[in-house]
DNA sequence: CGATAGTCAATTATCGATAATCTTGACCGC
DNA sequence: GCGGTCAAGATTATCGATAATTGACTATCG
């Protein structure tokens, strides 16, 4: 009990990992004092990692009922790429002057993005895609935009399953190589250009992930 | 103390509205057992009250050293206007084809800052700008939106401070008539201006922003 | 004198216990 | 049976007390 990191902190990462991995399905019941007994704490630090899990959108909890793994449904996914799309675009525009010649970090997620490709491995897909945009929202140095963004991060739960969905046919390395478009048109520094490769980016993420939810089964 | 709110929502709500209105001031510490004596609660609600704060960005913590009110530089806000314009435009853009000759709310507000701008009432003309921006938002149905748009209400703290500096010699009421444009453009149900003149108006506020904080000598 | 280890007060992080509230299901009058 | 009431059990919200950590101050040593 000496490690000096905070309980809270350890619990809430460890609730996090159970519902993004599914050990936790959507609509769980989260009991304070069942967590707290397993992982060998009191009730405090899993009330108030609950509590951030919510400001994250992960958890919902009504008073004196608890607390429940949020469940999103796909109308709910579909709304979050209009405003992906504006906040990425908008990314690229700042990114591009930073990035200009300077895109080495993005090929290093790019080659990773290609071997996950190749493996089939959908889990260090999302990852590397997440990384990916992550490098760009960052490099803006726009604080806010960084803070904005990571607010929206709901859909990485769905992530690895909307993925699945969306993708249908299409392998997985089609999807890996729609990224190219971004770190070429953010190594010219065109600003312009920048912007609205991403915007065509998240755009075509929607579509799949429309065309995904419309004919093919919801898998659960 | 038998109320049967919840403690927490009321701690939080009332310390929220001593940030608002200047009684902790920015850099502030937030001393946990303090604040419960003196609102007669145990230490718990109050700590929980304000990871609701920190989580809406008014107040920081660092582990084991307690809380402050978040104390927000200029640069920090310049950031929040590019952010800010690309939501807001893409609230116009969705929100037109549902505001269409349906604007009767949106000018009910605008009477109410130009009531303010009359009586050179800054916390009312805020509150009404604030109001005004928010039915726009949510016209578009879209809830991702709703809420990364209100993850950003930073703003609101700074927001009298703020039009205040911004005003410099021009009046209050020549700020009330830059949302004239936005009402016109909903009317005519024309997506692509309603998002234009959302943007611009934005970007208006940005710029009397700079120049006010420029010049002007920093006011607290 | 400057640096450093040690002590103390203040505060946060966590604990264990209790009060408040919800949920369920048995029991009742009709 | 049917709807409604009420007690029991489960769970959350709050409390009061304790452990852990920090920061300031002091004393000691080179």
């Amino acid at each position: 009990m000496l490690l000096r990191v905070i309980l809270r902190d350890q619990v809430r990462e460890t609730l996090l990992t159970r519902i993004l991995d599914g050990t936790y399905q959507p609509g769980d019941r989260l009991v304070e004092s069942q967590i707290a007994k397993e992982l060998g704490t009191s009730q405090s630090p899993v009330r108030e990692a609950l509590r951030d899990l919510v400001a994250m959108h992960f958890v919902e909890v009504e008073p004196y009922k608890g607390a429940r793994v949020r469940r999103i449904d796909p109308s709910e996914v579909a709304q979050i790429y209009p405003v992906r799309g504006v906040l990425e675009e908008l990314a690229g525009q700042l990114a591009a002057p930073k990035l200009k010649d300077n895109v080495g970090d993005l090929e290093a997620i790019f080659a990773e993005m290609q071997e996950a490709g190749r493996n089939d491995d959908l889990k260090a897909f999302t990852m590397a895609d997440a990384h990916f945009h992550r490098v760009i929202i960052e490099a803006t140095g726009n604080q806010i935009l960084v803070e904005t963004w990571n607010s929206m991060r709901i859909e990485s739960r769905t992530f690895v399953t909307t993925v699945k969905l969306m993708l249908g046919d299409l392998g997985l390395m089609s999807v890996v190589e729609m990224h190219r478009p971004i770190i070429e048109a953010l190594r010219s520094g065109d600003t312009k250009k920048s912007g609205t490769e991403m915007q065509r980016h998240v755009q075509r993420f929607a579509e799949l992930f429309e065309k995904g939810t419309q004919d093919g089964p919801t898998v659960d």
